[in-house]
DNA sequence: CTGTTAGCGCTTTCAC
DNA sequence: GTGAAAGCGCTAACAG
């Protein structure tokens, strides 16, 4: 914990004035070749780091980008802070993240915190704050939301069109000869999960497939929801020949109850996710799933954030996902077993 | 993008002096119930929030702990930096992230960018930087360091006895009658890497078990390395009959490359893993693999960071990972089979 | 208990 | 081209 060393510490070893040094620093206008010679052995020598903090609060910025994110540690999300930090590299911003965990209160706290950091702007993962505080923060500074659309920022908001993707899952599951087709839901707060719950409804009413209320459950996002839902549909004696998922977390949590009950994918039971994590490409066996393009779908974030940034007003459009059929799906069998094993 | 209200605005709209707004924002010093009052009601309607630059600059310290992690989306190191928010809750620091990405020079940059931002502590997860830099940014600032023995800052690494972990592997494998075991290792610029392989050797023999050069195979800790090497493993015949991986994602490669070939497991062959990601509760078969309690080590080392913050002087102990017995291994099957599918 | 006065480290007019 | 000086928003002695 030496004494650190400051610009003007630089400057009398250099023997010019601060304002030199920091024109050097920033580029911010010519030096003679010489002084900046000079200037710039001694930052070597003395090992010199400017002083974030202290740029930020004289130039009014802090070179950050808050990111709201709901759970760190989430293969979703993870994907989607790396796009982030590849779309903001090479440019002078760096990312801020802070997790929410689908908690109204901490996203708010989260909120505050990236606002006392002076953040100068932010992005939105997902999240169940109401629209409100967003619209607030929005007032402050710009704002980019992935994954959920903010009243009034719709134009600032990167969304997938999620019904789209169910429908390609439902109409494929359909070509290959399903007809009792159940499907684990996520919770009714998130947005995206209400939209591929009623995008499964809709595409299974145009199939001309039955909707039946005893195959509809509700999970919430994780793997462990998955399992639970898919035992209980078991227990009915497996009324069905595909279960689709709202997502590949609950897909997985599926997977494993169907292997527990013996029960063959896709030989006995065709399955399918939504989002395709990485590691879906290596579940046994691979999964059909609709591709999300989480990574790409930050980096676009960043960018549209740094373009905002620069002054520009760039405007969104709908990302269209698209189904990877792998080989969790196959067609229907003959007859639909009836029994548990 | 308002006027930002400052501190000064409170203080000039609430009739007292900074100073006084400052200690209440701070509890530093004792104001009298009415003042305060008048001043928090000022803070609230002008929904005032304390510049946390201006704060740093101001008394020296900026509240944020840097993390160096390697790979942000990676569900080993996304666990670990659950663990390290989750650790700091409460305190009034917040974690920093930045990804080096394995590679030495981005670490570097990564640190460099910490420096400047001036973290007050830094916690280090893996990487590849030689120790040199490590030491040198310690001397600045505390670090803790995850998953790797800095020289010289030994008491300062939460570590795992990664030897006695795969030990503990290739003892439960001999028990249950296996003879032939593969092994898929990670790189040699790994530390935990190294000791995993060498402790692999050492307890092959201990077991007395004879170490088979060609059933030795190199990845790199990812899901498409152990596919790969499980390939060439394969296309030797199969003289195995269990897999040990080095990692849990490399062992989630394996089991794809072992389901292409109709080789099952566990009654064909035995596979492990090495980490305990989440996930691999929900491979099928589960995953018998070797618990790391990562959210704990991130937390761990969190709260080492906040007690060196504190001026105390806590010393770590390797942390004794155990065995975690699911359905990816059975007893050796009767004959080793020797010929592919 | 509270106001006044210096800075913290850097950027940025404004003159020279 | 380059230095002097003021100021970014806040904290911390130091007097009262």
């Amino acid at each position: 914990m030496s004494v650190t060393v400051t610009l003007m510490h630089v400057a009398r070893e250099a023997g010019v004035s601060p304002s030199t040094v920091s024109r050097i620093l920033n580029g911010t206008a010519n030096v003679t070749p010489d002084k900046r010679e000079r200037v710039e052995a001694v930052i070597h020598r003395l090992n010199f780091t400017p002083n974030v903090q202290a740029q930020a609060l004289a130039n009014g910025r802090s070179f950050s980008v808050g990111v709201l994110t709901q759970n760190i540690s989430s293969p979703f999300y993870g994907e989607t802070l790396a796009g982030i930090e590849r779309g903001l590299e090479g440019s002078s911003y760096h990312p801020l993240v802070v997790s929410g965990h689908w908690h109204a209160e901490q996203e708010q706290q989260a909120l505050d915190l990236l606002m006392r950091r002076r953040v100068d702007a932010l992005i939105v993962l997902g999240g169940v704050i109401e629209d409100a505080a967003l619209q607030n923060v929005a007032a402050r500074v710009p704002l980019v939301a992935v994954g959920r659309d903010v009243g009034g920022l719709s134009e600032r908001c990167v969304l997938i069109d999620n019904r789209a993707g169910i429908r390609d899952v439902v109409r494929h599951l359909a070509e290959l000869g399903h007809r009792d087709v159940a499907f684990i839901a996520g919770l009714e707060s998130q947005h995206d999960a209400v939209e591929r719950r009623e995008g499964f409804e809709a595409a299974m009413q145009e199939c001309g497939l039955a909707l039946r209320s005893e195959l509809m459950r509700a999970g919430d996002y994780t793997e462990g929801s998955g399992e639970r839902a898919t035992e209980e549909l078991l227990s009915l004696g497996r009324p069905f020949t595909a279960l689709v998922c709202a997502n590949d977390q609950m897909a997985l949590g599926a997977r494993l109850a169907l292997y527990r009950r013996g029960v063959r994918v896709p030989q006995d039971v065709s399955l399918t996710g939504f989002d395709d994590l990485f590691s879906s490409r290596y579940t046994t066996p691979p999964l059909t799933t609709v591709h999300q393009a989480v990574n790409e779908l930050g980096e676009l974030a960043a960018q549209t954030v740094l373009r905002l940034l620069a002054g520009e007003q760039p405007r969104m459009i709908p990302y269209i996902p698209r189904l990877i059929v792998r080989e969790s799906t196959g067609p229907a069998p003959l007859s639909p077993a009836t029994g548990g094993h």
